[in-house]
DNA sequence: TCAAATGTGGAGTTATCATATCCACATTGT
DNA sequence: ACAATGTGGATATGATAACTCCACATTTGA
């Protein structure tokens, strides 16, 4: 009953992504090093992210990532699927295959109500809920990272 | 963000002394063999829930495990700590140590939430609500296996 | 008194999966 | 041309869940 790593550090870099002021785009090395992933993991986890649809990549020089849809529409449930496929707690829930009991299971709607519980707290709770606090002095992670990172220009559109 | 087999073992074999008539025990090979549970590991499992108080052992011939308290009494919030010990989603949440942004992180508050909603549903779930319908036809599962099981006299007290 | 049936404790094994690394390659800007 | 990026996939590593085994203590009843 643990959220993986892989889930975490996709919930960080796009948040990471978010605050990156007027949706400029940010490499993997600067995500990683920012935000203490280790960078040729991170690769795998974009890459997730790419195909998922929620950021876009740019190849080449000054390229990277970028948010593709606004913070405020991307829910957490939505990286989570990303990362992990669809939300299950226990293995029998979708796959009758591999529960012994399925007909007549007394726990399987207890499990169901967690899976609610979770889903709908994934779903409401978007990347702009969890931006720091905008407009304050905030980002006391980014202060850490030394200013002289590349001002990141804008690739393409 | 899956639930162990463990605990899911634990759950089964509760529900299964549970429905024990009269509050009798049941033996390890009983329990596994009708909850489709290896018995060599269900013996770990059940030395758990005897530690945290959650079910009395007898040794020797005859002897089993029962209950310790009626099933009301029992929450899968007792069930899980005993098997996984404190419900922690994300390692950072009560050790600053292995969190690098602990100050500021502004995702602890959704993972807070997320804690509470699954200690809510864990807390408020008792042995009871997972008893097959009382009084009806009722325990497909135990209908399978044969009565000659042994008469499990009440040992003790 | 002894043998069989139970649970206990702990060491040890296996399997699985998350996590992490690496490298050859395609793409892009200078 | 060249350097800086992301991509794809194979592979390694490590942690830990899942499982097994065995010597032992306890209890019952033959």
């Amino acid at each position: 009953m643990q959220l993986s790593k892989g889930f975490d550090y996709a919930v960080r870099s796009l948040v990471h992504l978010a605050a990156q002021p007027g949706g400029h785009s940010a490499e993997l090395r600067t995500i990683g090093d920012a935000q203490g992933i280790p960078v040729s993991y991170l690769a795998k986890v974009m890459r997730n992210l790419v195909r998922a649809g929620l950021v876009t990549s740019t190849l080449g020089r000054d390229g990277g990532y970028a948010l593709r849809r606004p913070p405020e529409d991307i829910t957490l449930m939505q990286v989570y699927e990303a990362m992990e496929g669809e939300l299950r707690l226990v293995e029998c829930m979708t796959d009758e295959k591999n529960c012994t009991f399925f007909r007549g299971c007394t726990q399987a709607p207890v499990w169901r109500r967690l899976r609610d519980a979770v889903e709908g707290i994934f779903t409401e709770t978007t990347l702009r809920d969890l931006l720091p606090a905008r407009g304050l002095a905030s980002l006391p992670i980014l202060e850490k990272t030394k200013e002289k990172e590349k001002t990141n220009v804008r690739a393409g559109a």
